[in-house]
Order: C-alpha cells, then sequence, then structure tokens
DNA sequence: ATTGATCACACCTTGC
DNA sequence: GCAAGGTGTGATCAAT
C-alpha cells in the first residue's frame, strides 16, 4: 500500500530519531553534571550552596548580557548621530 | 595573602568552571531539539503529537530495562536456589 | 474584633483542615502499604523483587493509557481532516 | 503442572493485589489533595504559601508529639516513682 | 547507626 | 496565563 503517506512517514521517523539522538545526548551531559556535583560532595562541598553559586552566576551572565545589549542599543543609536556634527560633539564630549 | 583557603579556592573554581561548561553544552543541545521541533512544526507536523510519541516511546524503553532487571534479579535468585539439590530440582519442575 | 478578613480567614481555615485531613488519610494508606510489605517479607518474599514487580506493572499501565492518549489525539487529528473531502479520501486510502 | 509453587504464585498475587489496590487508594486522596490545591488557588489563595503553612503545621505537630512522648516518658518515671512514699510526696508536690 | 540508592513531591521553566 | 515537562530536594528503604 504504498501511497503519499510514505513521505511522510519517513519523515516523521527522521525527526523523531534526530530528537531521541539529541535527548540522548542531553541525558548523557545531565548524568556528567550530576557526577560533578557527587564528586563535589565527597570532597565536603555543600551540594545545595554549590547550586546557587552556580544559578547566580547564571543571573549575572544573563544581567550582563542584557547590559551588553542595551549598550549596542545605544552604540548603535550613536552611530546613527555620528553622522551629524551635533551628534559627534556629544559623542566626543561624553568619551564614547 | 596566601592561605589555607587557596586550594579550596581553587577546588571550587574548577568545580563550578566544570559545571557551567557542562550546562552550557547541554543547553547547546536543548536548543538543536528545540530546532527540530520547529522545523517539524514548519513540515506540518503536529508538535503536541509528536511530543507524545516520543514520551510513549521513552516509556517503552523504560519498562524493558525494568523487565530486564527483574528477569536479572530472578536469574539471579534462583542461581542461588540452584546450588542446593533441592532447589534444583525446584528450578527444573517449575520449569525454569 | 469582626472585620473584613474574616471570611478569609475562615476559607483558609476550612482548605487547610481539608488538606490536613486528607493527608491524615494518605499517610495511613501509605502504613498500610508498609504493613503488607512487611508480612511478606516475613512470608519468605523477597521485597525488593516485589517493588520492582509492582513498578513494571505500574510502568506498563502507564504506558497503555500513554497509547491511548496518543491514538485519541490521532484520531481527533483525523476528524479534523475527515470533514474535508481531501482529507477523507486521504484518510480511507491510507487504512485509516 | 501443578507443584509446590501453585500456593507461592496465589499469595504472590494476592500481595501484589492488596498493594496496587492500597496504592491506588493513596493516589485518589493525592488527587483530592491536588484538586483541593485548584480550587484554593481559584479562590485566590497563593497556594505556594498555603503548601508552607501546611508543612510549618506538621512540623509543630511533630514538635508535640515529641514533647508528648518525652512528657510520657517522664509520667512513666513519675509513675514507678509513685510507687514509693518518696516519690508519691515528689508527684504531689510538682503537680502531677 | 549510617550511608547510599530509590522514589515521590514540589518548584520552575518552557511551550502553547 | 495555564498546562506540562524537566529538575532539584526531601523522605524512605535496604544494606552494611
Amino acid at each position: 500500500m504504498p501511497g503519499i503517506g510514505d513521505n511522510l512517514k519517513a519523515e516523521l521517523k527522521a525527526v523523531i530519531e534526530r530528537i531521541e539522538r539529541l535527548e540522548e545526548q542531553k541525558k548523557l551531559i545531565a548524568d556528567d553534571i550530576k557526577e560533578v556535583y557527587a564528586e563535589a560532595k565527597s570532597a565536603g562541598f555543600d551540594t545545595k550552596i554549590l547550586r546557587k553559586v552556580i544559578t547566580a552566576r547564571k543571573k549575572s551572565a544573563e544581567e550582563r548580557a542584557e547590559e551588553a545589549a542595551i549598550l549596542e542599543t545605544y552604540l548603535a543609536a550613536l552611530g546613527d548621530l555620528a553622522d551629524t556634527p551635533l551628534g559627534r560633539a556629544a559623542v566626543e564630549r561624553d568619551g564614547f
């Protein structure tokens, strides 16, 4: 019973396999992370605190990224401004 | 100001960097998975069904693993029994 | 000191009591389960194997439920398709 | 092939069914609890806080039970003491 | 008694 | 904004 469904079936199969393959890899890495935490615990670290540190650093990184994005927006605006004499003067005065 | 905490600090730093590196990799893979779902959606697949299929297949795999574990446990128990003449007789009669 | 908060307070009290009553019942059942395991152990059963069997059976049930859910979703999707002449033709040809 | 294993099999079946029946009941109650939380949420309560309250009350109850147990131990000791004239005097004086 | 593993529960993020 | 899935945490149970 070959039909138009065959292509769909093959596509579907491919999609599912790609996802399952990726999830497998993801799981391997997640297991690695658990292992690192386990080792750290054996070495006397408090994993709960450790996790908090990681989370805090992630938040900081996000904030930095946010700030960088804002800065970039400013710079882009200044770039436009820089095309005018008035803008160029402002840029120079403010040290950009 | 070198002190007794320096080794700990270095260790801690190493641990955190290992974890952050792994989490970064994990995120990359998670993003890949999202991308595959997005592509599949564009190709006309219903991602809701897709996800259900994936989880169902995962469950199947887990169940098979579970059953294999039970079988192994059974066999280990039978192996112990098999070390005694009485046990061997029982095992044979019951078709194991 | 009757005030506007009184209704809320009464509601809150009722909610908390309902939950605590249910959790109490839940705990009683959990204790019953423990007791059954203890009895089984006394009767010579290996509780470890017992638990594995129970969980495997649970997984089977879950998987069946999951598959039923997928089937339902499929059928719903097909039901939508079936509302169009083109869809109906495809559905019939592919044996649904 | 009737054998000595048949009784075991029947017993095993009975045990498994009892446990599964109890776990089913437990799940029903757990679902009831979820439902109460859901209703509470609809009524405008913050379920997170609600859970904290429940937990805190549970802890208090445990503490009270603990204290009651200690009290009981004391009372038992006093009961023994009460069998002696000296003990009885102490009990009376301290208001037990 | 303690420790390690297993499991249910609660929280939180993500997709819809 | 809600529903769902993944993740972290706490409790429970076996083994030493």
